[in-house]
DNA sequence: GGCGTTGTTATGCAAGCGTATAAATAGCGC
DNA sequence: GCGCTATTTATACGCTTGCATAACAACGCC
């Protein structure tokens, strides 16, 4: 009880730890942008010092790397949900998709302001650009899988060039008006941007409305 | 002549050197991305020293915020131009439109990580989010004057509710084809993304084919 | 052609960065 | 309880960064 007291601790579980810091590190990032986020704050907000840090991570771009892949899979968890409803109409299951991939937790502005801070390092960092590559292909091909059930529910028959068109126009309305709404979400009512999205969709494919269309 | 000699150099415009120390920042950007754009390094290739940065900018961050300046109305201009064909048909317009948004240099992943790096920082920097809303806003309004005119040169009517739904669709379409192009270039052809984008806009706003659609 | 102005270079500094390493301690098996 | 071990802290190192300053030299002026 003299010099200065050695600070306590408490040992935590492995992957708890990683899981803290990781979220630390997004906090960080879309607080203070990539160029705040150093290992020392990011440890003061995980509540430890910041040599620990490399005992869970080889390195700090390791750490970084980490945390986009939580954040691309919690992005995506939502549209997946929405696009595993086997058995529901395909129509539907587009639409759930696009809704999903249009409202809260996805349309956010933290969320927005961490895939602005990772998406601009992609093209200067090859495991950053491979990695954007595989979740955007990924993701464009199950949109053009679902454009294809849709289709063929509809009795269209579409050839494998179309389909990809289709996706391709497809998620850039979706990412689009993402930005959209993230970035001034509060000049657009509730479900606008959704609504907007779904029927952008429906046009796109050449489908008609399901209700409410006696016009003509 | 006996210890190190110092460096020739000559003296150069004002205008001329802040313009080639803000191409030396984009080079910069674009080839190591905004942490690789350090003082040292954009004055290495615009071929002065260090020190020389801060003669013309306060501070380096008003570097990076007049590359940033640059690099938008360059943008913008080839856009712009497109609007002020005045007298040729709207839809021609509308397509050039479209066509000067999907082609470099708007499409052009140094552009992008610029891009990128200063709108991850828009939430938490009010004044660059004001900014950003009103080259949103304008640029919205500007699409959705042009959308008027087409409708109106088709004969049909709109409601002011309906053109904006439009326009911020046709925004969205644009804007999501811009970072697929801007991030994965390599992966579409040559104008791929430019095709897509009109056809995309001319089947949202319900427009048949110029030419070629002689089908059903 | 010397001279002053000022664009430019060269050098240095303090701060902050990521990383390395050793000391300390919490928690577990016994 | 006692010691072992692995987690965590603490400290420091080397490097890079943005920025400040002083010396220097290119160019216009008379």
């Amino acid at each position: 009880m003299s010099e200065a007291a050695r600070r306590k601790f408490r040992r935590e579980g492995e992957e708890r730890r990683r899981q803290d810091l990781i979220e630390a590190t997004l906090d960080c990032v879309a607080e203070k942008g990539l160029k705040g986020a150093t290992v020392r704050a990011i440890a003061l907000r995980a509540g430890v010092t910041a040599g620990l840090i490399r005992h869970y991570f080889p390195g700090k771009e390791d750490l970084l790397q980490a945390a986009y892949s939580t954040l691309m899979d919690r992005m995506t968890e939502q549209a997946k949900a929405a696009l595993d409803m086997q058995g529901a109409d395909p129509r539907r299951r587009l639409a759930a998709f696009v809704e999903a991939n249009l409202a809260p937790p996805v349309v956010d502005v933290r969320t927005f302001s961490l895939w602005a801070g990772f998406i601009g390092r992609v093209h200067s960092d090859p495991a950053l650009a491979s990695a954007h590559r595989d979740s955007y292909l990924g993701f464009r091909d199950e949109v053009e899988a679902l454009v294809a059930e849709v289709l063929r529910g509809e009795g269209r028959l579409a050839g494998k060039a179309t389909l990809q068109r289709h996706a391709i126009a497809i998620n850039a309305v979706i990412d689009g008006l993402w930005i959209e709404g993230c970035l001034a979400g509060d000049i657009f009512a509730s479900g606008e941007l959704a609504g907007i999205g779904k029927d952008s969709v429906e046009t796109l494919l050449g489908l008609e409305k399901h209700t409410g269309d006696t016009s003509a």
